[in-house]
DNA sequence: CAACAGCATGCAAACGTTTGCATACATAAA
DNA sequence: TTTATGTATGCAAACGTTTGCATGCTGTTG
């Protein structure tokens, strides 16, 4: 671009011999303007292609029609699926998304938060790393008022506003269903428990175990990255204990995934010696043989949420100052052969979403 | 934002007693400013949590930093990677990536290369849909000598910069690895031979198929959208025709997938009695039973190869006037066990870009 | 006929930067 | 002493919009 000259309302305004306002006016449909004006002014446009210049009209009206967004990774399921959902859903609004990756890495979070402050965008919306702990360069938006809305993993002890799939419940049901399915011995597989999402699925874990006054093992409890790599080195661990699991949760797909060529290449049954269980319900979970149980946190469900709060905020039907908004969206378990059922869907009680943890009682 | 008033360089201007243009100078480290005056600038600036307007400068300066993606959809394996390389690559050079899904939507896809132009993005990358025939709403960008790179999907007919896999030595070699194995009746699923890679894939099937001399059957050639639905019904035709294909070249790996689940179904033994190949090597291929033979893209290739590209235009390296720029980037195929063969990865001759189609001499 | 309303338009400032061209001073070379 | 050279800074225009506040006109009302 750079030195190539615009054409701009100016030229047409010189050329129809009229001011520059009445021709901003009239391609805004300004009900001032006549509407011979109008037809001109929009013949003119075509005819030399004028282009409106966002740049300029974002600096005169410090709007910039532009929201953040700033997720670990996009290359799987569940982040691409909700960076989706919220882009369609800004765009619905007229609203632009400028999506950036931190790679994981706090460092680069920080520098694209301000990256993401100097382009003014008029909101963000961030789902943080699994490693950053200081989250003071978010105050930054706080003080401007931008409105900030965290999804999936965000801090503890941050005051913000929030979308989250219900952890907790997909944490207890996931293990609710292997009780019931007669195990005992159920050993999990976590991410690092200063992330908020696998806290929660770790404290389902622990109510629906004692629920069943099953008492926890630490020995067969595990805390890493959920990648494959660590998820066979976890297996080893497992299965050259003396006294084995009857059933695995872990804590993502990749991970039950892992297990479950662990598994195939040991020559240990899935679900006969051990059941299985995942979380997300990645498109991978159910082509697998056997398919995995696992639970469906509706990607596009928990991006909609963020977008349309967002969108809220912006349009002040929340005002800033009122307390921080949390949306927990609902999970639903997906009964699968790893864990020894046929695949059947329990219909939810409640599509719409729960205002907080609401757990299911069951019969 | 909007009625949060900024803090400015004229306010720090004003607070020391100098001018705005010392002040930008100062931030901007000109040689021309004094250490000390860039000391209290920078000194005031933290104090009061100065932060530059990005709006402002790509004003003044007619650049935006930022460059635009326009994709298809974002929520699967190959697009996604790919995004995720190009946003790494263009961070590396200290520009911004907006990305926008079309949803396959050509209606969409013309009004969100409006909008990017609105930006005044620097470049344009772009995966065009399935169904774009009028390339029309990109003549802005080459009029306006910004760059336009197109990646995958691509207009036949429409002369722009280009990165592509190398979809037709992939559809070569996916088929004359089944015609080594033994098959001579080669159903082929591809998507419509309107897209630029389906049509590659295409002629590297039929060409390999001469190869061996096999005359085309085109009653076991079928050309749709590659969906899981889709591939279903084609295998109802396929398995109840009376002569059975002893091979199916699926175009993608859901159809590829989508076929394993047919022959589930109904009892077909792969690779026993049907072989099967899909394209792209999504995560998803290698973790059925039996795995999927695939041609594996490198995605994360294709879209740093995109990136550079658009870097080398912007600093023109490459001047726009030269010719446009065709970039094929390596694939290779991927055994494994649904086409007969223990998982062997075949080291490519050469592991550098390819200038043109380079087809392997079969020995 | 004065006063007013309503309509269509214009003026000019503002948004926050950047930068070419001065200017002012000090020092060095002629 | 004059002229050149360099250093540190300032002035003011420009980028392309939008918008509050006039202004001038036509027609209506009292």
């Amino acid at each position: 671009m750079s030195k190539q000259p615009q054409y701009t309302i100016k030229d047409i305004a010189t050329e129809m011999g009229v001011s520059v306002s009445t021709v901003s006016r009239a391609l805004s449909d300004h009900p001032h303007i006549s509407e011979e004006t109008k037809g001109r002014v929009r013949e003119l446009a075509e005819k030399y292609d004028y282009r409106h210049n966002a740049l300029a009209a974002s600096l005169r009206n410090s709007r910039s029609n532009t929201i953040g967004l700033i997720l670990p990774r996009l290359s799987q399921y569940f982040p691409s699926t909700v960076a989706t959902a919220i882009q369609n859903k800004l765009h619905e609004y007229g609203y632009n998304l400028m999506i950036c990756q931190s790679n994981d890495s706090p460092a680069l979070e920080k520098e694209l938060v301000n990256v993401l402050y100097a382009s003014r965008v008029e909101g963000l919306i961030v789902s943080s790393t699994l490693y950053t702990s200081d989250f003071s360069h978010f105050d930054i938006f706080a003080k401007s008022k931008i409105p900030l809305v965290f999804y999936d993993r965000f801090p503890k002890n941050y005051e913000a506003h929030k979308v989250q799939g219900d952890d907790y419940t997909g944490g207890y049901q996931n293990t609710l269903h292997l009780l019931q399915q007669g195990c005992r011995r159920i050993a999990h597989i976590s991410g690092p428990l200063t992330c908020n999402i696998y806290e929660d699925r770790y404290n389902g874990y622990l109510d629906a175990l004692k629920k069943y006054e099953v008492p926890l093992n630490e020995g067969i409890v595990f805390f890493h990255e959920l990648t494959r790599e660590n998820a066979l080195k976890t297996c080893e661990v497992i299965f050259s204990g003396s006294s084995l699991p009857d059933a695995i949760f872990a804590c993502n797909d990749t991970t039950a995934i892992a297990v479950l060529e662990y598994a195939r290449k040991h020559h240990i049954r899935i679900p006969q010696d051990v059941m299985l269980t995942g979380y997300s319900n990645d498109p991978r979970s159910e082509i697998t043989e056997p398919a995995v149980t696992s639970v469906e946190q509706f990607p596009y469900e928990v991006g909609d949420q963020a977008a349309t709060l967002m969108m809220n905020l912006l349009r002040h039907k929340i005002k800033q100052e009122d307390n921080y908004v949390s949306i927990t969206t609902p999970v639903e378990l997906i009964r699968r052969a790893s864990s020894g059922t046929a695949e059947t869907k329990v219909v939810p009680d409640d599509k719409a979403v729960s205002p907080g943890r609401q757990i299911k009682a069951v019969s």
